[in-house]
DNA sequence: GTATAAATTTAAGCCCGCTTAAATAAAAAG
DNA sequence: CTTTTTATTTAAGCGGGCTTAAATTTATAC
């Protein structure tokens, strides 16, 4: 499927050292702002891709509508979404981050930035545009797959 | 923090892409097979790190002993894990992973992998080439920050 | 060897996420 | 306008993860 062994090893080493790494430290991070992983996630999603609605969550994470309503209304409770009537249709919902939301997913991108700027640190300077240019390209890519159809 | 603004912006951009997309994959993936994320997130562990011991899984994901035991309880129950005594103290037990335990995290990094392979697809050869130099950089960068003391 | 400390387990109980089933409300179809 | 479909919510109930408290077993200190 890979049309490169080498470029394919490369991606999987990375991966292992990565994912083990995230994985574990984001479910630290949100218990400790007092939210669990599923609501967390959902407000990461938020800031991501910006506003949507309550059939789009409960797709997504394949829960039920009623699961994700329930979510929701935890989210809102705490002041980290709102809920607003979507003005096509006054049956849907649409979901937005409060500021306060928003500022918690940006803490926790920035103490998982912190991680990499340690990395940073020990690269020469050469080395460092390189991996910055590598890793321009590779977001350019995931964003032109994700605007597609099947993305 | 970081030595170059525009080293920073590229990994920060990486990871909102990347983070974004894994975190709920990894979720979806644990539900596919009867997992809940903590449940999986040991088995990861144990993958990545080798054997350890019941107090270092209470230590890392910062919960109590007694609930890191009722974890792995499940994990054993269901084949992924096996205890055994530590050999120095008979006290301790040292957690292992089943061939079974083992696949199934295989399994999930290949579907990760995956996602990676189409990413792949969408690159010149040169591209590939850069790419794969740069992880390959960062990846022996962050084993090395691992391995030290204060990792 | 007795007393104390450490590693783990068991049990009771709480909260949370999830599901199903039923209710509400608005859009779409006829 | 009535009927049906769609989007969401509410309620009841199950199972799971977590905690505290108590029990068990083995190591360590004296």
């Amino acid at each position: 499927m890979t049309n490169s062994p080498q470029f394919a090893q490369s991606i999987h080493d990375w991966m292992d050292v990565f994912m083990h790494r995230s994985m574990r430290s984001w479910g630290l991070f949100a218990k400790s702002i007092g939210l669990s992983m599923p609501q967390f996630s959902i407000l990461v999603q938020l800031h991501h891709r910006g506003a949507f609605g309550m059939s789009e969550i409960s797709e997504r994470f394949e829960i039920t509508p009623a699961a994700a309503s329930q979510l929701v209304d935890k989210l809102v409770q705490n002041g980290f979404v709102v809920r607003e009537e979507d003005p096509h249709d006054r049956r849907a919902k649409l979901l937005n981050l409060t500021n306060k939301g928003r500022d918690v997913i940006q803490q926790g991108f920035e103490e998982r930035y912190r991680w990499m700027d340690q990395l940073s640190a020990r690269l020469t300077d050469e080395e460092r545009i390189q991996i910055s240019e590598a890793l321009n390209i590779m977001t350019r890519v995931v964003q032109e797959l994700e605007a597609e159809p099947a993305g």
